[in-house]
RNA sequence: GGGCGGUUAGCUCAGUUGGGAGAGCGCCAGAAUCGCACUCUGGAGGUCGGGGGUUCAAGUCCCCUACCGUCCA
């Protein structure tokens, strides 16, 4: 086999002897020029063989995988074939290859621990895979592979190891066969190594693992290390992937008709031992990212243990946060968004232990554009708004530390005074758990400070929550009526939907449900729900809400409050029998409510607007985040970091009205995914699309993905005005809209208030009026509290004048009526600063009760206690209260009691209470 | 989905058995200065997220609700 131009330089001047002799090569070279092979080359060679042998060459899919709500994120290469090795799914090609981004992180198998402190753990790597789907087997993914490596990697073959599953005779024979890896160097492992399956059921097979044998001295070092220690000696390099079987509910397996191939190299791995490198970050993928965290933090890679080990954290880190950035994940407190909030997370605090000033993460984007902008050109369109995200991302994390800081403080200065040394575990995972503090920097803190942290009792904590939230997970019933569901497309297929063209059809009761059971009728007066083999119901999809009407037999009248679509395919109509009884297999028309659907049409051809003219006033970052299509309104999320300005929502309310009244025609064409997402059509991260979809577009302005229904022209949505903007979550901003009379009424219902504004201001300009209004409002209750508590000297002169002397000390009262607490209090205060020093009591009567506010002046205030003074007169007069020594305040509902009260004020006020 | 914490002046936040809404920064005015900055003095600015309840009295206690944060799934 000749070798192509395309990895020329691997055999030209600079030679690749090999793996052993170009390591001396390039001990001998260190800091020359690139050494080996560089990442481009191998990524791009190991694309470029599989094309020569009749592979087509399939884009990486996104890291969000598309079609799989039970999966994190993509986690290996064959994730977006998966329904073309079941067999859901059909490709032009039957050999593909791929280089795909993979990102392993949360979930079951998260290796976000491990990052940084081994060679070869990462949140984001690359997968390289070549792939059959029913087209060649065994024998040739055994003779690519090996020809790739030896011959076009040149790998030394002496150093190559070859696994097999120990039940898989013919792979071992064909490894003998077809290749000259030495006999001695095949070994056979059991099903934890070499059996491979996707799920509990479902296609599955044994599969070959070679492996690279690094020497002695690289691994842990013992005599009897082999194939299955864990250490880096031997590195597993390439799985091939041989799924021949089917395996069903009672795990019995079944030979596939048409066995596939399946394989994944990682790349950052192939590299590395190309590069001659024993660690993957010393490879050019991750050098040019080190290299800048080390100027910009000014320590050199390689002069501590734990500074290195956090440059390789971040490093590491900094790829899957670009990408998943620039791929519209936002960072959350759920799901996927909130495992690229702890990645972002882990980062900065390793970006502190470098002593990296925040927000800095956000410039280390650079070096990995630098390094992977060219294979991945979505990582450069989106730079601005990741970096942006990222930065405010980071602040954000500042402050979350600077709030536990602060608590962590406090608990430190408690456990001074109670001379205690430990940190307790219930108070770390406090903060962990509500404050999102990290427990290493709490651990880092208290030895600087001189305590210990109970680690054990945090770990016991942290146990317990997660125990308790898995109990809860478990309550949910959603298993049983899914597999109600799967149960009747399974009987009677997908449900015919004639909603596009229809809104009334003829069609047959195929299943009715009651109670969570399947029933054969369903009588006046009950609920359920109706199956049909075909209706013109939407069911709630897509943000589009499902349609309602009624559904009418010969003997019965149905209301159809509802439609949803818990599976593809299955229309489920939720609905209250009004008159008779309907039966399984009956004949029925279902008619959906027509206005209330033309509006729902309305709204959603206008959302389509909406998010293309975002895209134009805002800008390209602007993605779909969540939208919801009523019939009374529409609700549109999406991805923008600042608020809009009003100018910014006039325009969009414009260009979105423009494309109104230009009338546009709305079309709507089914094709395969890849010629929409070809054609330019906007698709959505989230959303569910099966091999064919529609593409609506409204004339040459907008071209989306959508299931939903649409106008037939943009002028039938009539108006279009937006009601709000606001928050939903940091990054996140969300429009409320209205159309067709809706727009109009709400226009024409703030007119009418306008008017009537101006009519009862009794002016043109009710905007100045009102600002008028409402100053000479404030300015009036000013003065009236003025007039109420300060004003009115000659209460408080006369309350003087009365003042009577009780052992020397003057006691002043005073009855105004009308004003409530915080008046009197107010009104008393006057008073005790007329009176100087003395005790005073003041009440007024207000709504059937009386206030009552007691003071004693501060000279008094050793001698007598307002609070207590209080207390024995409401007590006299069935009310209560209290206070301090000095002021004191209560109520009674008795106006007469406390005149009573009043009248005996002498005896009530006692020294030295 | 479950747990915990939060929402008080333009901003950052105090507010401890329920009893007079505060600080720092910012803002405005005055003093000082040839002028600016600093400094000093004074002032404006609050439906204490919203609703309900308990109470003579709720920022504070109880219930509901919205939103934000955080951890687990």
């Amino acid at each position: 086999m000749g070798i192509p131009q395309v990895v020329g330089c691997i055999q030209d001047h600079t030679p690749f002897y090999g793996w052993k002799a170009h390591r001396d090569y390039q001990h001998r070279t260190r800091d020359s020029q690139i050494t080996g092979m560089e990442s481009r080359e191998v990524r791009k060679s190991f694309l470029e063989y599989f094309r020569s042998r009749g592979h087509e060459i399939v884009k990486s899919s996104s890291l969000v995988p598309q079609d799989d709500p039970t999966l994190l994120f993509t986690n290996a290469g064959m994730v977006q074939f998966k329904s073309v090795f079941l067999g859901h799914e059909q490709r032009p090609y039957k050999r593909a290859t791929s280089c795909q981004k993979c990102m392993r992180a949360g979930g079951k198998h998260s290796d976000l621990e491990n990052v940084g402190h081994t060679a070869r753990h990462h949140t984001f790597f690359e997968m390289l895979g070549n792939f059959s789907f029913g087209d060649y087997f065994k024998k040739e993914a055994i003779q690519f592979a090996w020809e790739l490596l030896t011959e076009w990697y040149r790998l030394p073959k002496d150093r190559l190891w070859v696994s097999v599953y120990e039940e898989d005779a013919q792979a071992e024979s064909l490894w003998k066969e077809l290749t000259d890896v030495d006999p001695a160097r095949i070994v056979r492992l059991g099903a934890k190594d070499n059996f491979w399956q996707m799920g509990d059921t479902g296609p599955c097979g044994p599969c070959s693992e070679i492996i690279i044998d690094q020497g002695q001295e690289v691994g842990c070092g013992r005599d009897d290390c082999n194939l299955e220690c864990d250490c880096d000696r031997y590195l597993e390099l390439w799985n091939l992937v041989f799924m021949q079987y089917n395996r069903d509910e009672s795990g019995k397996l079944t030979p596939l008709p048409k066995p596939s191939i399946d394989t994944g190299m990682g790349l950052e791995r192939i590299t590395a031992v190309l590069q001659g490198k024993h660690n993957n970050f010393d490879t050019d993928l991750f050098q040019p990212i080190i290299e800048e965290i080390s100027t910009l933090s000014g320590i050199p890679y390689g002069k501590a243990p734990h500074s290195d080990a956090s440059m390789r954290v971040i490093a590491d880190h900094i790829r899957a946060i670009t990408f998943l950035l620039s791929e519209g994940l936002i960072p959350s407190n759920e799901g996927r968004g909130y495992v690229l909030r702890r990645v972002i997370r882990r980062a900065a605090r390793h970006a502190r232990l470098l002593n990296l000033p925040a927000p800095t993460l956000h410039r280390f984007i650079e070096p990995v554009i630098s390094v992977m902008g060219d294979i991945y050109p979505e990582i450069i369109d989106e730079r601005d708004r990741t970096e942006k995200l990222l930065k405010i991302e980071e602040e954000r994390f500042v402050r979350t530390i600077e709030t536990g800081m602060n608590i962590l403080d406090e608990i430190l200065t408690r456990l001074k005074e109670e001379g205690s040394d430990v940190i307790p575990g219930e108070e770390l995972f406090r903060l962990y758990d509500t404050y999102g503090f990290p427990i290493d920097l709490a651990r880092d803190i208290a030895n600087d400070e001189g305590y210990r942290i109970d680690e054990e009792g945090f770990h016991r904590r942290l146990q317990e929550q997660k125990q308790k939230a898995r109990t809860g997970a478990g309550i949910q019933q959603q298993e049983e009526s899914t597999t109600l569901y799967r149960e009747i497309v399974a009987r009677h297929g997908e449900t015919l939907f004639k909603g596009y063209e229809t809104l009334k059809e003829e069609a047959e009761v195929v299943e009715i449900i009651s109670n969570g059971r399947f029933t054969d009728e369903l009588g006046e007066g009950q609920e359920g729900m109706i199956v049909l083999d075909r209706t013109p119901f939407y069911g709630e999809s897509g943000g589009q809400v499902g349609d309602t009407g009624v559904i009418h037999s010969e003997g019965a009248h149905l209301i159809v409050t509802d439609t949803k679509k818990p599976l593809q395919g299955l229309h489920i109509h939720i609905v209250k029998v009004k008159r008779g009884t309907v039966r399984r297999g009956e004949r029925v028309t279902a008619m959906v409510d027509e206005e209330r659907r033309l509006s729902i049409m309305r709204n959603h051809t206008a959302t389509h607007l909406l998010h293309k003219a975002l895209r134009m006033v805002l800008g390209e970052h602007v993605k779909q985040s969540g939208s919801l299509v009523a019939p009374d309104r529409l609700r549109f999320d999406f991805t923008h970091y600042t608020a809009t300005t009003p100018e910014e929502i006039d325009e969009i309310e414009e260009v979105v009205n423009t494309k109104i009244l230009e009338d546009l025609p709305v079309k709507t064409e089914v094709m395969g995914i890849d010629d929409a997402i070809r054609s330019g059509a906007v698709a959505l991260f989230d959303e569910k699309y099966g091999e064919k979809v529609r593409v609506v577009s409204a004339g040459s302005f907008s071209r989306e993905l959508c299931g939903g229904t649409h106008c037939s022209a943009t002028g039938q949505i009539g108006s279009f005005v937006i009601l709000s903007e606001s928050s939903v979550a940091s990054g996140i901003r969300r429009i409320e809209a209205l159309t067709g009379m809706n727009a109009f009424r709400y226009l024409k219902e703030q007119k009418r208030s306008i008017e009537m504004i101006k009519n009862i201001l009794k002016t043109d300009r009710p905007v100045e009026r009102t600002e008028r209004l409402i100053r000479e409002l404030k300015e009036k209750e000013k003065e009236i509290e003025r007039l109420k508590t300060g004003a009115s000297t000659d209460v408080i002169s006369e309350a003087i004048r009365k003042a009577r002397e009780l052992s020397g000390i003057k006691i002043a009262t005073l009855r105004k009526d009308g004003l409530n607490q915080k008046e009197l209090r107010l009104l008393s205060d006057r008073l005790r600063d007329r009176l100087g020093s003395g005790i005073i009591i003041t009440t007024s009567a207000q709504n059937g009760k009386a206030a009552i506010v007691c003071m004693v002046t501060k000279d008094l205030t050793d001698r007598f206690n307002a609070g207590e003074i209080l207390k024995r007169i409401t007590s006299l007069a069935g009310g209560s209260g209290g206070g301090r020594a000095e002021m004191a305040q209560g109520g009674v509902k008795d106006i007469e009691a406390l005149e009573e009260a009043m009248k005996r004020i002498e005896e009530l006020i006692k020294e030295g209470s």
